[in-house]
DNA sequence: CCGTAATTTCAGGAATATCTGAAACTCAAG
DNA sequence: CTTGAGTTTCAGATATTCCTGAAATTACGG
């Protein structure tokens, strides 16, 4: 590997990162190439940078292909795959998540909902079933939250991250003028209770 | 193991997951069988279910309490520690992202800064060394905007999220009335365009 | 201080995951 | 067709992680 110090640094780092991540270190390192590079690059580009074999190379591009994280491209005349990652990082990000989240959270919510079925009703188990509810529960909550954040432009997302908990303010605020939101009143909360 | 059938198939599809996440199987299932038990379990206990080795068992446990994902208990007139899941939920996942964003998320900040640093200005490495720039940036921005709702209570955490993109409406009737947020003005963007 | 139950450490073996080179496959140009 | 550059597959080699049992350590009750 002979690249840049600036591009090693953070191919290294990315590549321990990936490693954390379920993909595998070269995966990352290859990823943090196609990143940081100006054009588009093609397998062996990557091969001499990363000094990874060939074959590597190749199932690691395979690999970043089923993630939706890196974009095909060809060169007139020239017949050999280009790769490169979106230009727009927020792009990036939500890929991320909508992978992760396909692979993970979808298939825990169906297990969590099997489960639940499958069990007899009134049982010794009666601790377990209530976490397992309680868990499902607070799974949905963020996948509801998540299925409708993501639908939302990228600048007005970047507002609301801005904003952040200051949020919180405008909406009492707004509350005050017309109620909208379900809010805990002296009457008694709208929201259920934790178990305690 | 010999668990009933609820917690064996929650226990063993935890397992799985944790092995995506950079804790091995084994101590997301330990985790999975302390999340789901209704009272505090020693090693001991765990060992009877799962069937690890003892060793196994507690290097596991010594690893939950490095994520501080489980309690310590005693019982009066018993010497062995036993471990326990937090009831609530939330706290559960306060805890895991926590954890995560100081292993991953702020080492990774440090590099981004350093590579920056360190780097010679007016160089080959244009390109690279704006894409770590954005990076950088796009990390901030969700730092902080995760530094700002950990604070939230949870009741209002919770509201929050049930309103999902909705708080958008909200404010876009507050901005109406009292203009507090930045935002798109005719005479161009509050917010820096993404390079594109 | 002992004795002992509980826990932790650690070296080596077992199980996984990762990487490689050689061979197989694809496909477009000639 | 044939050819050959480009790509993928795959069985085995390598490296890494995980797990275990034996031995060491800890710490409490007496």
């Amino acid at each position: 590997m002979d690249l840049p110090p600036l591009v090693q640094t953070f191919v290294l780092h990315f590549g321990e990162m990936g490693s954390r991540w379920g993909i595998s270190r070269t995966v990352g390192q290859i990823y943090a190439v196609l990143f940081l590079s100006a054009e588009p690059l093609n397998a062996d580009q990557i091969v001499e940078r990363l000094g990874f074999s060939r074959s590597n190379v190749s199932m690691g591009l395979k690999e970043l292909q089923s993630w939706n994280l890196v974009r095909l491209r060809h060169l007139p005349g020239d017949r050999r795959d280009y790769f490169a990652t979106p230009e727009d990082l927020w792009e990036i990000v939500r890929t991320l998540v909508e992978e992760r989240k396909k692979r993970e959270i979808d298939p825990t919510l169906t297990m969590l909902r099997e489960t639940l079925m499958l069990t007899p009703s009134g049982e010794a188990e009666r601790h377990a079933q209530a976490r397992v509810a309680e868990t499902l529960e607070l799974i949905e909550l963020l996948t509801r939250w998540y299925d409708d954040v993501r639908r939302l432009e990228t600048d007005r997302l970047v507002q609301l991250l801005a904003l952040g908990a200051k949020v919180q303010k405008a909406l009492e605020l707004k509350d005050r003028i017309l109620p909208f939101g379900r809010r805990r009143t002296p009457s008694g909360p709208a929201v259920p209770e934790e178990e305690h």
